[in-house]
DNA sequence: TTACCGATCGCA
DNA sequence: GCGATCGGTAAA
């Protein structure tokens, strides 16, 4: 199993959100160890997506999405729910990637992570995580274990306002831990 | 300093 | 269909 590293995150949004598709996601959380199979992912991009925090410009929240690729974005929305985005382009160029959905693998202890929102909270991610590297030491990061026996499917993203819509979520065709309102077309 | 509102979820 | 509830942002 072979940890994904710089190099993979260092691409535009799209090229990263198709590509996490099938790989694991690895959370170590004081010891214990959380692992789940991302299946869901919608890509944010920058100055030309009028539906990313980056849309308008650089502000103190979006900075981390300007900066390194491969780094996490958690960010607090509605005032309840945390959402895990992973940064993706090279330096200076906005770009993120927004973890929808996961398969539970191990840890999770019956838990369906369907729904960016739980799925964060499941993985034990919030305002403390925000800005830190996906390189392992810190907990955190992506691994690669050859599953790619699957269809990708590409809709228009969730929760965005028609007009600024662009097809830029991809998830596993058939998976059942893909988010229930992100089924719908 | 204040007012507004959002990449959501669960319950009715 | 609606309310919960908080931090970033822009306007004053």
């Amino acid at each position: 199993m072979k940890v994904l590293g710089f190099n993979f995150f260092n691409r535009p949004a799209r090229t990263v959100a198709k590509e996490l598709l099938g790989k694991i996601f690895v959370r170590n959380f004081r010891g214990k160890i959380f692992t789940g199979r991302v299946v869901e992912t919608e890509a944010y991009l920058g100055s030309e997506d009028p539906a990313s925090h980056a849309g308008n410009g650089l502000t103190k929240r979006n900075s981390v999405m300007f900066g390194k690729p491969g780094v996490a974005y958690i960010y607090l929305c509605y005032g309840f729910h945390f959402m895990m985005n992973v940064v993706t382009d090279k330096e200076g160029l906005a770009g993120a990637v927004l973890l929808r959905g996961v398969e539970p693998l191990s840890g999770l202890k019956g838990k369906v992570p369907n729904g960016p929102g739980k799925l964060a909270k499941a993985f034990k991610l919030g305002k403390k995580e925000n800005r830190l590297s996906l390189v392992p030491k810190n907990g955190i990061y992506f691994a690669e274990d050859g599953y790619k026996d699957f269809k990708i499917v590409i809709t228009g993203r969730i929760g965005i306002k028609e007009g600024q819509n662009m097809p830029l979520r991809y998830y596993i065709e058939g998976n059942k831990y893909v988010s229930k309102t992100g089924r719908r077309k």
